[in-house]
DNA sequence: GGTCCACAGGAAGCCTTGGAGT
DNA sequence: ACTCCAAGGCTTCCTGTGGACC
């Protein structure tokens, strides 16, 4: 790899960087602010990944007034009922109650703590949550102290939170919904653009650069990376021919950042999902994945039921489409085919 | 109409872990 | 130190699926 001559500060090609503006999510903003003003509880934020639902929050967030205590649950990483508690838990008494107690015992003490205390949950990703026993908590955690307590739910795969819920959960919690629509190949120019300009060193970004990656993907995390990498290669100027060049690197960055708080097993199914697919070409179904799966494994393998959930999460990041099939001539299955830039 | 395909995904149970009670 | 209990990770078992083919 070469040095990083052209990167003037490295923060702002950051994914997680929050910028001082956004673009085009002004009235996601004043939606988010006019529910709040409101004191309507619970909101629904829904939108494909790469499109600032969590960064538009977690700002909202940062300008509310210190008296009211705020809980970030990341549910790619607190998936279950009880890490997810755990967290909010933390959030709300700063103490870590370790592993080992009773669901209803955290419950309780988060019930007792936030008795007095307007409090606001934020569930991201919430749908590696629903995959395991999510409804169970969103249920409970709806009828705690619903006077102080409101809960935001944020989701890149759901847009209609009633059809995964049951009927006494969705009814419990009546959330407001905001919808955010995908980045223009314009508007993803501006926001990638702005970036550029607060981390590079002038002069260093050709304009044809940075509207290839632009008219490639609308995901701004992707495209992040994509021009984080594109700098990292290059020692006087970003082309659109240096960004070509990087984009398979890029895509592999932009893999391994989403995968790194899943497991090995998770990051070995999607090689074998690569390989198959450089080797045979898509779709592959899902037999023959598990199959390369064991090879690349040799031992300590997980079982297919197993690797059958690793990959919903694997399509839950976005990192594979999948058609199903529930029956016909192809049997019971699913056709793989992994996303790229 | 019966059989086959190629798993999906639910249910039950095992094992490990860690806190609480005795 | 020992036992009990709950949660989560995981495996095993099993049923269901619907179009193609005989």
């Amino acid at each position: 790899m070469k040095n990083d001559s052209v990167i003037d500060d490295p923060a702002p090609l950051q994914t997680s960087y929050r910028p001082s503006s956004f673009v085009d999510r002004e009235s996601e903003r004043e939606q988010i602010n006019q529910i709040q003003e409101n004191q309507l509880r619970n909101l629904f934020l829904h939108g494909p990944r790469g499109t600032g639902k969590t960064h538009l929050l977690l700002d909202h967030i940062e300008k509310l007034p210190s008296s009211i205590n705020t809980c970030y649950i990341p549910c790619r990483r607190c998936s279950t009922q009880y890490q997810a508690l755990k967290q909010i838990y933390q959030s709300v008494t700063g103490e870590n109650p370790g592993d080992g107690h009773h669901t209803a015992k955290l419950q309780r003490e988060i019930q007792d703590r936030t008795t007095d205390v307007e409090t606001l949950i934020v569930l991201d990703d919430v749908d590696f949550l629903l995959s395991n026993d999510g409804d169970s908590l969103l249920y409970k955690l709806s009828r705690t102290n619903p006077e102080n307590l409101s809960i935001v739910i944020i989701s890149s795969q759901t847009t209609d939170l009633s059809q995964r819920l049951e009927e006494r959960t969705y009814s419990s919690l009546q959330p407001s919904r905001i919808g955010f629509e995908p980045y223009s190949a314009g508007e993803t120019y501006q926001v990638l653009g702005k970036r550029a300009r607060d981390s590079l060193k002038p002069e260093t970004l050709h304009r044809n650069a940075l509207t290839y990656i632009a008219s490639t993907t609308q995901n701004i995390s992707k495209g992040l990376t994509w021009l984080k990498t594109s700098a990292k290669n290059t020692e006087d100027r970003i082309t659109e021919e240096s960004v070509r060049q990087t984009q398979r690197q890029a895509y592999q960055d932009y893999v391994s950042q989403q995968l790194r708080y899943f497991t090995q097993h998770h990051r070995l199914l999607h090689q074998a999902i690569e390989e198959l697919e450089e080797e045979h070409g898509t779709p592959i179904n899902t037999g023959k994945i598990y199959d390369r799966y064991q090879e690349l494994c040799k031992s300590e393998s997980v079982s297919n039921r197993r690797l059958s959930d690793f990959l919903k999460d694997l399509e839950l990041l976005d990192l594979v489409e999948a058609k199903y099939h529930y029956g016909g001539r192809k049997g019971k299955t699913r056709e793989i085919k992994s996303s790229s830039f």
